[in-house]
DNA sequence: TATTGTTATACTCTATAACTATA
DNA sequence: TATAGTTATAGAGTATAACAATA
């Protein structure tokens, strides 16, 4: 009777036993995260992602809708769509860049400041709601390696994906620096 | 020209510049993990989530369909369908519990067993490349954080959703549009 | 030729509703 | 009546391919 893969201990944590990866974590979190702020953004096109290009609109630069769409993680096509929705709801407008006429900005409408300053007041509600079990050092500790992990995840080239990882890993186990390569 | 919410310093970050909330972050960690992930269980039905059944199957405790899906947050009828594969795929046997023969306790195979022996390892491999540029103790920091937030939002009654965090923000935070009813 | 953005299409994933069998 | 599980169907979300405009 073959039992390969018994639990390293003792432990307690009955919900870490059976989903206990840290892809269920995060994907317990994440969804907790989407559904909080979908609701919390209903009246906005697009919820969270709306949002986000929303506050991208309002930076003070500019952006190309492609390289927008890069750093969000949507495809190209639904962000034309995300911007559809936007621009017919009055919050944003799309600008052909005159240096190069194929890119457009998208830039917020005084109507787009104002709903998404008052979105986002209640974003931050959300997320205080989200992380409210946890201690107040610890909230910043979590946002903190987020956004580290989130920003060396985008400073990868997104190109090269998932073929390389495979590789990596199948190679010697050990998956070291992603470095340019063909996939 | 109103511009309600200028970062709060100079700081370099261009990243978290546009899409800085904590959800761009979680979504582009979440993203990663699903993409590596994936990629890495491949050849096994239903990607990471078939993962997460399979681990249940194999752990002692048998469990039913219904509490598992709520457990990962999977949809019943989803459920079904990913299991039906797993059955297909040899992994798991679904056995009519004798106690409530309306619940079926999913258990694994042998074969079962030893795939997830193999695909947990793989899966290993792709976490730790996820969080590569962590610090050791850091990733064990995110570890736990991530398991504490996503411990109490399973704790939460899974039945009382985004309604019950639309109130609770609207009673204490800003004072907009209270839930309009129920939906 | 390559790239941005759009459109149309097809596909995947998920949720809804109706049904059964058990309790 | 209520719940677990299944099935069929519809829907949302997403990706693929072809295209026009521009470089």
């Amino acid at each position: 009777m073959p039992r390969p893969g018994e639990r390293t201990g003792p432990g307690p944590a009955p919900a870490r036993a059976a989903g206990g990866d840290l892809g269920w974590a995060l994907g317990v979190v994440f969804r907790a995260y989407v559904k909080s702020s979908s609701a919390v953004l209903h009246d906005l096109p697009g919820g969270p992602r709306g949002h986000q290009v929303l506050a991208a609109a309002v930076e003070a630069t500019p952006e190309s809708q492609i390289s927008l769409a890069r750093r969000l993680g949507i495809d190209k096509t639904v962000m034309t769509y995300l911007i559809d929705d936007l621009e017919r709801a009055g919050l944003v407008e799309r600008r052909a860049n005159p240096d190069d006429r194929r890119h457009k900005t998208i830039v917020a409408t005084d109507h787009g400041h104002q709903v998404w300053s008052a979105t986002r007041d209640r974003l931050e509600q959300a997320e205080k709601h989200l992380l409210g079990p946890l201690q107040p050092t610890d909230r910043e500790a979590l946002r903190s390696l987020l956004f580290q992990l989130a920003d060396q995840a985008q400073a990868v080239d997104p190109v090269v994906d998932t073929c390389q990882i495979v590789s990596d890993i199948a190679a010697d186990g050990q998956p070291h620096e992603p470095a340019d390569g063909p996939h």
